[in-house]
DNA sequence: AACAATCTTGACCACTTGGTCAAGAAATTT
DNA sequence: AAATTTCTTGACCAAGTGGTCAAGATTGTT
């Protein structure tokens, strides 16, 4: 009795099924893609009917940025070592690892962000030019100044970003290939701090 | 009259109009996905009626497989180089200057793969199987051959492999996100040689 | 216990989609 | 020029889609 239901406290009912129908979300979205993804095969995934979805959520689109909100969240999450680190070897590492984490064990966020991106960012394009921006700015400063400062080679900050992004979210959206071609995986570890 | 309509030879009015079709849906593909995309929305690139499309190609599906097929090709062309190159410096980095021309002056194909791995392989699944398969092990026989002859540092092939498409083809598949952070491009060249 | 607010759900609808078809237009062959 | 093959195209259809709705169930409040 004590262990069972344990935090089912307030009327928190909706958070519970919105993060519920959320997660089956960002996996049929990274299988199927946005326009591929039916709320039918959401609803299943989520084990509730079709017209639940619509009480929480009123159309896809809607419920559709509320995955990319999540996705995006656990990116600036993952970035905030970078900010507490004091030089670039610290901070890009763990900034990687960080990255590289997140890629392995939740490859759906990154799958839709790509797929999304990819075509040119229909639906979240107020979010790249809004909230990616900034971010990105914000970590070039950084950048800058440990450039400034002498603590790494002079290099265009963006683009080693992109380079960053590129080598770690590879192995989230390509996975499948990946996995093909291989039959195992791992030992990137190693691979991966060569990047630096 | 010499100049104008030279081509025009025997029979292949149904050559020219599949090439015609299959370059309007690789940029549709790419824009919206498979399942995004509509026949009509080929058509209309293609400025064609929607009909005619299924007289040429039957389903969406056989549609998609011939873009697939295109872009495949494309792929084993660049590797042509690869092959030919007698050393790692020489043959890596031509493959790597090849790859990265296709992908920044022919994205879509790259998008249009990349679209399709991140899902899973739904529809293409068997030529990751077979094609992409046997493609990899060559050039990974290749790769450790330099490595036994003490040309290069022993690295996993497969992982080198997977390494430079992930620089490579994140200009191309992230190309509209990097457009909206900067308002550039370029300079990549000397970025991507530091690779290697 | 009565009331109100929140949640659940099957049935339904307007609209879009891939694909068909038959009638005709062009082009090739005989 | 007649016959045959190839190509073109508007009209059409069955299936699936996102979204609605109203009636009821559940939960919380007084």
């Amino acid at each position: 009795m004590i262990l069972s239901t344990q935090r089912n406290q307030s009327g928190s009912k909706r958070k519970e099924n919105e993060a519920l129908i959320i997660t089956a979300a960002e996996k049929i979205f990274a299988d199927m893609g946005y326009a591929g993804a039916t709320m039918q095969q959401i609803a299943d995934a989520a084990g509730l009917p079709k017209a639940n979805l619509h009480y929480y959520f009123p159309t896809k689109e809607i419920l559709y940025r509320n995955v990319i909100d999540k996705i995006f969240n656990l990116w600036l999450e993952a970035a905030d070592i970078f900010d507490a680190a004091e030089g670039p070897k610290d901070g890009l590492s763990s900034y990687i690892d960080a990255k590289l984490e997140s890629s392995r064990h939740f490859p759906n966020g990154s799958k839709v962000w790509a797929n999304e991106v990819i075509q040119g960012a229909p639906i979240i394009q107020d979010y790249l030019e809004s909230k990616l921006t900034a971010w990105t700015h914000s970590k070039a400063e950084i950048i800058e100044m440990w450039i400034a400062k002498g603590l790494m080679d002079p290099i265009n900050p963006k683009t080693l970003l992109y380079f960053i992004w590129s080598a770690t979210q590879h192995y989230a959206d390509f996975q499948h290939q990946i996995r093909t071609l291989n039959n195992n995986s791992d030992l990137t570890e190693a691979q991966w701090s060569e990047v630096k």
